[in-house]
DNA sequence: GAAAATAGTGAACTTGAATTCACAAATTTA
DNA sequence: TAAATTTGTGAATTCAAGTTCACTATTTTC
């Protein structure tokens, strides 16, 4: 007679793709893709190497899911900022300063969503990610520009630059031989650069 | 008798060193790391993966090389600039778009450069190269606010977000599923949104 | 509880890229 | 030009990491 998983089974197994996933984000979050093996991963999780493959075909497989689960996650968040109420530009304060502030906790997370080189597959991945990651910028750099906020500017290049700010300057700190900020003022300092950055000048 | 090098042949393996330098940059400025297999890069200067290793001790060592020598000279050209004449926010300009047009003829280059994962020892080199690079940008920070042409701001972060800034633009263009702005139009707007940024608003 | 099916294990296999090395070619000495 | 030394070659080796697979453990069926 046909196997028949009982409940009890299955949410132990997407327990287990659950865990799978938790352990690859956060080693990648600690230490980008390199930190990642999928020997690390099993190990995190307490499943063998083998294991993880009855849960995902490939190691990029497994990377992609946790690169476009997170992305989307970010995108709901910001979403709700951005089309909240107020004037652009405390939108986009508090856009900026809420990714800051979820990407400090993993810096190498944020890093690894926006620029570490991986196989092409999961490149292709990203790239998706990224659209609408940019997209939700840029919806706001219009609206603030078609209210008068903002002056003219490039949507698409203002967009990159903002999220490439705060990648830099988050993952950045890591390595600074002075003191590191503490984490509001670095978050501080971000959202101002960005504020003054897109908004008009004298 | 003790083997003696001729001035001819001194000046060939000098040579060859520098062909191995300038192919290894150009590997790397074409698709990052990934594309600079020592293979690659043998078979792109003409020798053989074994001759490499009789002028570079490892891989790491060779890209060692490579970046600090490009930084260094990036370092030469941006520190006239900001050195020069004209008031904090012009030199920013220049140094921002001077780096800007010539990191467009590599993309890969500039971020291999400020962000591509490398083996420790080559990022080793790079927060050094990396703490080089940001002091340029700081210290035109520095008088900028001084000379109160720009508001109060936290130097370390500035420097990283227009660092970030135009790193992220310049190597997100390719993706872009619109057309990619010509390289005029591209620099124009990363200028703007990094002299908006730093100076004062209203 | 025994048989059938699925899930989990980890050592072995595979792959791709860095590094080495026995040998060939070229250069210098005498 | 022959011997000695250095430089260049590229196939073989090493190494790291992803993937597979023969086997064991667990779960389901009857």
């Amino acid at each position: 007679m046909a196997y028949q998983r009982s409940t009890l089974m299955q949410e132990r197994l997407a327990e287990n793709r659950q865990r799978i996933l938790q352990s690859a984000r956060k080693l990648v979050a600690r230490g980008g893709f390199r930190m990642a093996a999928i020997a690390a991963v099993a190990e995190d999780c307490g499943l063998s190497t083998g294991a993880i493959y009855r849960y995902f075909p490939s190691k990029s497989a497994l990377f992609i899911e946790v690169l476009s689960s997170a992305v989307a996650h970010e995108c709901e968040i910001l979403a709700e900022i951005v089309d909240g109420d107020g004037t652009a530009t405390q939108r986009l304060r508090d856009a900026v300063e809420s990714f800051a502030r979820r990407a400090l906790q993993g810096p190498y997370l944020a890093y690894a969503f926006i620029a570490e080189p991986a196989d092409p597959d999961v490149e292709a991945a990203r790239i998706l990610c990224r659209r609408d990651f940019g997209d939700v910028f840029k919806r706001l750099l219009r609206k603030g520009i078609a209210s008068g906020e903002f002056p003219k500017q490039s949507v698409d290049v203002s967009a990159a630059c903002i999220v490439g700010a705060f990648t830099e300057a988050l993952v950045r700190p890591v390595e600074h031989a002075t003191k590191p900020k503490s984490g509001d003022a670095l978050v501080r300092a971000i959202v101002e650069f960005c504020a003054r950055a897109v908004t008009r000048t004298a």
